[in-house]
DNA sequence: CATGGATGAGTC
DNA sequence: GACTCATC
């Protein structure tokens, strides 16, 4: 894609930690507020003003008795503190929620801070550029919207309305879709507020500098446009301080270099003039921005790449650290609050760091601060607790020849230099599939034959309360599904007794037969029942003491082996992520790649024919699962007409996450369920082993280890899926053998046979593999070449911008 | 004493 | 890998 005419928007949350704070504690609504830290000294420095506040004069960088000074009656919430440091998480996580949000629209977000991301909404804009006639945008479906160059907003919409391809001067073309990024980003700023109670601002341009630049013309909650023919404009006045990544030391250097400080003087240099005075690639990018060019694609980024928690020690009551005994504990804090946020982290995001960097500076005696750093490579066996990280700290410091040689004795050990600094930070992270939990899998497997095939023994057991006697002999989900499967080759018909004595919702097997998933296909194996037509070769059948000796068969139908097992419940996790937003990711993920609008309207009295005469058990389910349809709007594209095929999907209510569901993808989204629940508890359990074998390497030695209140809360989490009326019973019903007497085609991409009736849903999986890697693959693949083609260098506007030039350096504080 | 952390990216 | 820069 054409780099040069995306359509990028920076959302920007108005004084964030204001509103934050606002919604938790209504009473603050209306009021002039400013949120400080560390309030003894002078009342706590700012570090976010609300408008009201605003409006009397205060700002950031004052401490608050300044603010009560200018404004008596202004309430001053205070970032908490934790372990001797300003604890933002609560801030943190505002960003988070405001972020899923964003996500819904696109997967392409880059989050900037905690509180700003960056949105790549050209797909969206020239999907809804092909579905709507853009004449129609009218002004009051983009409330608060300016743009740059224009008194108001009509003189844009006026430029679009009278758009003709014959104007020549102009790229109105890039104009309107910018016009229809607004939409969009209108939309996006509502579902924000709509779906977490935050005002944002939003910058639209072309690029994420532009976007960046005129985010904050106009805040709080309205957005700027910033029209390709409008950059010099806003240029005129811009000095090149303001422009991301020019605002420090090399910004200084450009403006000295080449004596001037505004943004259009910079126009006047040659690539050749700027790529000798700086580098090649400086030269480049300064002269691109110049024009207005910014080819840095937004990165498909949610997460952060590393955690890190770091600590200034100046001042009365954080002195400089001078003895070792006070370097540990601060250690001992970092390394604490680093734990605390990777136990969530590696819930949320299955990943555990490989490598932890500890930094510090010191102070040298002539006053001048000297910083350092050593990195850790963690290995398989590292037990990533607060300890670990304080000791491993501890000693990267010790082996640095910076000031931290002791002197004196064992008893009053000095560092050889002051403190000033400290921090740790964790990253590399790594798939927690990939490494450690591979290892332990397999062991599990490898020890856990005898344990479940004692456990068959008392299958009957089971059947009669599964829950609690699942909890009782702590059956975790993996040995549910063996057992499931084993159950199956000893006593095919008790799984049908279990769905018939438990269900309250009837089970949805039905609807599994159009859709095998890789669970219920292990499952039939496991039955023996091998009567799908094409199925030439009868799968070796795996008896349960073997499994650990099966090697990593690919390209293999057969292949039951762990790793199979494994990679699947990878993938389907992989595929679902985010386990709030699954559905929603997915869609984007089609929508994006088909251009392609799914209308939400949900019609229930035209259910589609061949599934209700397809199996006449559906019909009795229809009031429980909510089957409906789901129209597909069409449009002209050679993917839209192999994939209208058929223009309505039925759908389902899942009954464990209530979503609706494309009636296609009932086999993945079960095994969805399965592979989440088999990783929660994998996680847990894992958990649970450290926890055990840490009070213990302490010699019974009480000590405060953090426990992570949410997790808990988590922890029901997953013995909802099973206690959820008749869950368990419905994962029998996930798991239930098909026949399936449907033709099969063989898939392009992977050869496997496919039924014909899926194959639709069967490409969608590998499409949103394929993005799905590719996103998290965030190989910065920019073709930054020296081969920028230039379209037009002049941008004299043809109507003269009505606008009066209140200098745009105004705008920026 | 007095924006203080957090984070990502670039450079050597 | 260590260190510096830049931003909010």
């Amino acid at each position: 894609m054409d780099n040069e005419n995306r359509i990028v928007a920076l959302i920007d949350m108005d004084c964030f930690y204001c509103q934050v704070e606002e919604k938790l504690n209504p009473d603050l609504k209306g009021k002039p507020i400013a949120v400080v830290q560390y309030n003894p000294w002078k009342g706590g420095g700012i570090i976010a003003v609300n408008y009201v506040a605003r409006s009397m004069g205060v700002t950031r960088h004052m401490r608050g008795d300044e603010a009560k000074e200018k404004c008596p009656d202004i309430q001053l919430p205070c970032v908490p503190c934790f372990r001797g440091k300003a604890d933002i998480s609560k801030y943190r996580d505002a960003g988070k929620e405001v972020a899923r949000v964003l996500q819904k629209f696109t997967p392409l977000l880059e989050r900037a801070s905690i509180d700003e991301a960056y949105l790549d909404i050209t797909a969206l804009v020239q999907e809804r550029t092909n579905s709507i006639n853009t004449r129609t945008i009218s002004r009051d479906m983009i409330p608060n919207t300016y743009a740059l160059g224009y008194d108001s907003i009509d003189g844009l919409i006026a430029d679009v309305h009278n758009y003709s391809s014959e104007s020549l001067e102009f790229d109105y073309d890039h104009t309107k879709q910018l016009l229809v990024g607004s939409v969009i980003v209108t939309e996006i700023r509502t579902a924000v507020f709509n779906e977490t109670g935050y005002r944002c601002s939003a910058g639209i341009a072309h690029n994420k500098i532009l976007a960046k630049l005129v985010c904050g013309m106009n805040k709080p909650d309205k957005q700027t446009i910033l029209p390709k023919h409008s950059v010099n404009i806003l240029y005129s006045t811009l000095s090149i301080k303001k422009v991301k990544s020019l605002g420090g030391k090399f910004g200084d250097t450009v403006c000295e270099l080449l004596k001037i400080n505004n943004m259009c003087q910079l126009q006047s240099f040659t690539l050749k003039e700027l790529q000798s005075t700086f580098d090649e690639k400086n030269g480049l990018w300064l002269y691109n921005i110049a024009r207005g060019i910014d080819l840095e694609p937004v990165q498909a980024r949610f997460n952060p790449k590393s955690i890190g928690c770091c600590k200034q020690l100046r001042g009365k009551t954080k002195n400089a650290l001078v003895d070792l005994d006070s370097l540990k504990k601060w250690l001992k804090d970092l390394g604490d609050e680093i734990e605390s946020r990777l136990e969530n982290d590696s819930v949320e995001n299955n990943r555990i760091p490989k490598q932890m960097v500890v930094s510090f500076s010191t102070s040298l005696r002539d006053g001048r601060d000297v910083s350092s750093s050593r990195s850790y490579n963690f290995s398989l066996e590292d037990d990533l607790c607060g300890e670990l990280f304080m000791s491993k700290a501890l000693e990267l410091i010790m082996e640095t020849t910076e000031g931290t040689k002791m002197q004196g004795d064992d008893k009053n050990r000095k560092l050889k230099a002051p403190i000033k600094f400290l921090g740790i930070s964790v990253g590399k992270f790594e798939d927690i599939n990939d490494s450690k939990k591979t290892k332990k899998i397999l062991d599990y497997f490898a020890n856990s034959t005898k344990e479940t095939t004692q456990k068959l023994i008392n299958l009957d057991n089971v059947q009669k309360c599964e829950k609690q006697n699942r909890l009782e002999r702590n059956l975790n989900a993996k040995e549910f599904i063996l057992d499931k499967f084993f159950k199956g080759t000893r006593n095919e018909t008790l799984i049908e007794e279990v769905n018939s004595t438990h269900c309250i919702n009837p089970p949805i097997e039905p609807k599994l037969e159009r859709n095998e998933s890789f669970f219920a296909q292990l499952l039939k194996d496991k039955n023996e029942i091998t009567e799908t037509n094409d199925d030439k070769t009868v799968h070796p059948k795996i008896p349960i003491s073997e499994v650990e000796n099966c090697g990593d068969v690919s390209n293999d139908d057969s292949d039951y082996s762990v790793s199979t097992i494994n990679m699947e419940i990878n993938k389907s996790i992989a595929l679902f992520e985010d386990s709030d937003q699954e559905l929603d990711r997915i869609d984007n993920m089609r929508q994006l790649l088909n251009s392609k609008k799914i209308l939400g309207n949900y019609d229930n009295e035209s259910l589609t024919q061949d599934i209700v005469a397809d199996d006449s058990s559906v019909e009795a389910n229809i009031e429980n699962t909510h089957i409906g349809t789901k129209s597909l709007s069409t449009s002209e594209t050679n993917v839209e007409r192999e994939r209208s095929v058929t223009n309505s999907v039925a759908i389902y209510h899942c009954p464990i996450c209530n979503k609706i569901i494309d009636i296609n993808k009932i086999g993945i989204h079960s095994d969805y369920h399965i592979a989440l629940q088999i990783r929660d508890e994998e996680r847990l359990q894992v958990r649970a082993n450290r926890i055990a074998t840490n009070s213990t390497k302490l010699n019974g030695q009480s000590r405060k280890r953090y426990i992570n209140e949410e997790l808990i809360k988590r922890k029901p989490k997953s013995d909802n899926f099973f206690s959820q009326k008749n869950d368990l019973s419905s994962i029998a019903g996930f798991l239930v053998k098909l026949d399936s007497a449907i033709p099969t085609e063989n898939c392009i991409e992977c050869g496997k046979k496919i039924p014909v009736n899926k194959l639709l849903e069967h490409m969608d999986f590998h499409e949103a593999q394929k993005l799905n890697k590719q996103l998290n693959n965030k190989s910065n693949a920019h073709q930054n070449g020296m081969n920028v083609k230039r379209k037009r260098v002049s941008v004299s506007p043809v109507k003269k911008p009505k606008m009066q030039c209140k200098t745009i350096d105004s705008f920026f504080k």
